[in-house]
DNA sequence: AATGATGATGAGAATCTTTTTCATTACAAG
DNA sequence: CTTGTAATGAAAAAGATTCTCATCATCATT
């Protein structure tokens, strides 16, 4: 994941789009918001704009480098496509995201979306939940 | 589903909230946005309020009468609650929504959760793809 | 390395969805 | 019917995202 690959997209390699492609490698959170993006820049010490922000990571998910997550809360999340697909789990108190993918499921998608006529293009599975800190548990 | 429905709730028996579910029950669209419940009441000459609509709708929501989705588009869709859950297959071209439930699936989520430490207590499937009308298709 | 065409950026305005505020109105219990 | 309290409508506010446009940076070409 690197510069060439901002230049495969067809897009300048730019300093902002250097730096947001840095950010979402070494974040420490793997699924961040435009806002978290544009406030960890700034933390950095790059003043790059929100709105630059929010396009660049568009157009890192049209080039298919960033996958977009409409999760509960309002506002898209986004992470870097390392490797695959993959599915979510979000503990609702905390916020922690788990990933996990399951074969038996892929297949049982691929299987309904066929039967009801449908060309599968993308999915979106989120199991919502309490994690397993006891500050989340029900009880 | 009816006007006792709404008291049983602890709400008051108000007329947008009457009209609100109403129209939920006979709407020939199962998924309403709150702007769509908004125009269609004009449509059906009540004057409800823009505010009402989302304070109601989330207030049946927390009530259990109405689920709220969030599939693409950046607005949220509202159904009644008939019956019991179901996951969504969303055409991307004509926006046609169809609904499935698939056992298979719905054990090993709650199979997967368990196995993260995860209690689950909701979750979201949607389905993308092309519908089988020909206008949707890949060709 | 300098040039120049074109794409990219930043700031702020604009848009879109949803929530909040607050004065007024309507429900429902007595 | 009276009356306390919840509900409503209009408008403002808030939050997320996109757009506009003047300025700037990138990069293919000289
Ligand atoms: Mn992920
Ligand atoms: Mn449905
Ligand atoms: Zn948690
Ligand atoms: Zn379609």
């Amino acid at each position: 994941m690197d510069n060439q690959d901002i230049r495969k997209a067809g897009l300048k390699v730019t300093h902002p789009r250097i730096k947001i492609l840095e950010l979402l490698e070494n974040s420490s959170q793997r699924h961040v918001s435009a806002e978290d993006v544009y406030k960890m820049l700034l933390d950095n010490g790059e003043e790059i704009g929100l709105a630059t922000v929010y396009r660049v990571l568009t157009q890192f998910e049209t080039a298919g480098l960033v996958t977009r997550h409409n999760f509960e809360g309002g506002h898209a999340v986004f992470e870097l496509d390392r490797g695959g697909h993959h599915d979510h789990m979000v503990c609702v108190v905390c916020g922690k995201v788990e990933e996990f993918i399951d074969p038996t499921i892929e297949k049982r998608q691929r299987e309904i979306a066929k039967s009801h006529g449908f060309e599968m293009v993308d999915h979106s599975l989120i199991i919502y939940g309490h994690c397993s800190n006891p500050k989340c548990s029900v009880g």
